[in-house]
DNA sequence: CGATTGTACTTAGCCAAAGTAATAAGCTAA
DNA sequence: TTAGCTTATTACTTTGGCTAAGTACAATCG
């Protein structure tokens, strides 16, 4: 494996405190008042799978699967996701979008333009160039 | 203002999602079992600052007022951190970090290390680069 | 000088979100 | 067929923020 230079250490070290503060921000600055970010962000991997069980949704969203039962009844309650029996285990489920899930995720983008061209403002172009190019790699971190 | 390219918009929508997750990990993985990761970030400004009052520190940390007197209290409760009067101001609190602050910062440090070095076995050199550049702006972005 | 207004921290109580433990139902393989 | 694993769920707890209200002190204005 590869040693780390003491610049890598530093960095990690300071992402790490940025999270933080970056999550607790984006906690109380959601652009949809009645979704939580993490919420949208099973929404986002339904968008990408299609459609997973309650387990694998768990899993890629690093949560316990009690937390992900209660995310996925939660939206399916505002009719943003429906549960369907899995076609060869009676155990498992199958959570998909619905239609109504997809005009929600559409609005949300437009809405959360405002927000994120406030946010940009305070970003250089060199800076959102970096952000474009991070991006990918937080995603890698987050599920390493 | 400057405009954002859909590439700036799917950067920032991946960050969002990217964070939310890292910072749920860095709760349950944090290397010091009896530290979050808010309190470690306050030693860490301490570390920076020298010393503070418990307001200058939750704006540092955008932390209301009273969660930042909670988590001085919870330092304080462990030795970490000691309260002193103000010389001028008898209102205000001056928090300073403890030896035993020190020690436990070098400490977990080190400790540190390996869960670092796990960690950038995921990563491409690249990657790390990436990551370097990205810290000061997320460091940016959690404070504008 | 005294009253009013403002500031800094604290206390008390609430809430949201995630975690753990225990349960129920269903699959699988000896 | 039964013993044991997996999946989802339910019930309860923990954590870590928040707001509102309270206390003590400072500063300013009449």
């Amino acid at each position: 494996m590869s040693e780390l230079s003491e610049d890598d250490r530093a960095a990690v070290s300071d992402v790490r405190s940025a999270v933080m503060r970056l999550s607790r921000r984006l906690r109380n600055q959601r652009v949809d008042e009645s979704l939580s970010p993490t919420e949208m962000s099973v929404l986002g991997t339904l968008a990408r799978c299609g459609s997973a069980t309650p387990g694998e949704l768990a899993r890629k969203e690093h949560v316990q699967p009690p937390s992900m039962t209660r995310i996925v009844a939660m939206l399916e309650g505002k009719g943003l996701v429906r549960r369907e029996p899995h076609p060869d285990d009676r155990r498992q489920v199958v959570v998909s979008r619905t239609s109504q899930a997809e005009a929600m995720l559409a609005e949300s983008r437009d809405r959360r333009n405002a927000w994120l061209a406030e946010l940009a403002e305070g970003l250089t172009d060199e800076e959102r160039a970096i952000l474009r190019q991070a991006a990918p790699v937080l995603e890698k971190l987050a599920h390493l």
